[in-house]
DNA sequence: CCTGCCGCCTGCGCGC
DNA sequence: TGCGCGCAGGCGGCAG
């Protein structure tokens, strides 16, 4: 399930595969991996041929190509997407979406997707940052990134807190396994209500988010000597720097208490019930 | 405007 | 053995 760390890790692989080539055809092979490009495939594709990649840039989960053109490949990875380089000979496979071919003949990039709810875009103008992608707010790794303002949002809100840190116009870039890790290394509970959080909490929040995506983007991003980039979740920091995720009725590692596993927005939360207790005003 | 829920997808693992 | 079901979950769209 690729958030931030993992989406860092694909565009630091992309940048050293894909920019300054030329792409010489894309292959549409399935349609719903373009549906974000509301011109259809045709159009997607005839705006990429002859253009040059030039950048590798991302906000949160989504991810761009910048092209020479002023436009971009946009990308998101959903809950399963790939993007790899893969020599010509490679096997297509059953999830192949989309293939980029360059002038070079050089390696392919192909997106993959089993679950396909990942897709791409071409963002018209979109080089610098996709229209598209207006609503994303500044993700917890960007200087753009302003605590205060952040914790003024948070404040403004009436729901609760994990509800928050997953809505990616308030700060992007977590997804569900990152939420709670990041809740656990701040002794804060998912139903906390947002109104009442104070800034030491916040500073909190933020200070836990940031670490453990920081371990795991060190953890992801040491496999770039194959052709192969990297946004397999399995792979990796994945088992090694999980406090809590996944892992009902293990022991905390701080406490010892059995983590326990909730049902939360039709999915499940992961936490200590010790060092993040219930609040006294809880927010569903 | 704000909040929260639904639908979109496929493969795996479990229980009967 | 095989079938059906629950689960994994990000996000756009929309209802209230």
């Amino acid at each position: 399930m690729p958030e931030l760390p993992e989406v860092e890790t694909v565009r630091r692989g992309l940048a050293q595969w894909v920019v300054g080539r030329t792409i010489r055809t894309v292959d549409v092979h399935h349609q719903r991996a373009v549906r974000r490009h509301l011109a259809g495939a045709a159009d997607f594709t005839a705006g990429l041929i002859g253009r040059r990649v030039v950048d590798t840039r991302r906000r949160g989960k989504y991810l761009w190509l910048p092209l020479d053109s002023g436009d971009a490949v946009l990308a998101h990875l959903g809950m399963s997407g790939q993007l790899l380089m893969l020599d010509a000979t490679a096997p297509a496979g059953p999830h192949l979406r989309v293939s980029f071919r360059f002038d070079d003949d050089g390696p392919q990039l192909r997106f993959v997707d089993q679950r396909t709810f990942g897709g791409l875009s071409r963002s018209i103008g979109g080089a610098v940052l996709p229209p598209e992608i207006a609503h994303i707010a500044p993700d917890v790794l960007e200087d753009a990134c302003d605590d205060d303002v952040f914790h003024a949002k948070l404040r403004r809100r009436h729901t609760g807190l994990k509800r928050a840190l997953l809505d990616q116009s308030l700060i992007s870039g977590v997804g569900n396994i990152y939420a709670d890790e990041g809740l656990w290394r701040a002794k804060l509970h998912y139903a906390r209500a947002t109104e009442t959080m104070r800034r030491p909490d916040t500073t909190r929040l933020l200070d836990g988010v940031r670490s453990v995506m920081a371990s795991a983007l060190d953890q992801g991003g040491t496999s770039f000597d194959s052709l192969y980039v990297n946004v397999n979740g399995e792979s990796g920091y994945f088992d090694r720097s999980l406090a809590v995720y996944g892992r009902r009725d293990e022991p905390c590692p701080r406490c010892g208490t059995p983590i326990h596993r909730e049902s939360f927005m039709n999915r499940s939360s992961y936490l200590c019930p010790h060092c993040q207790p219930r609040p006294r005003n809880p927010h569903w």
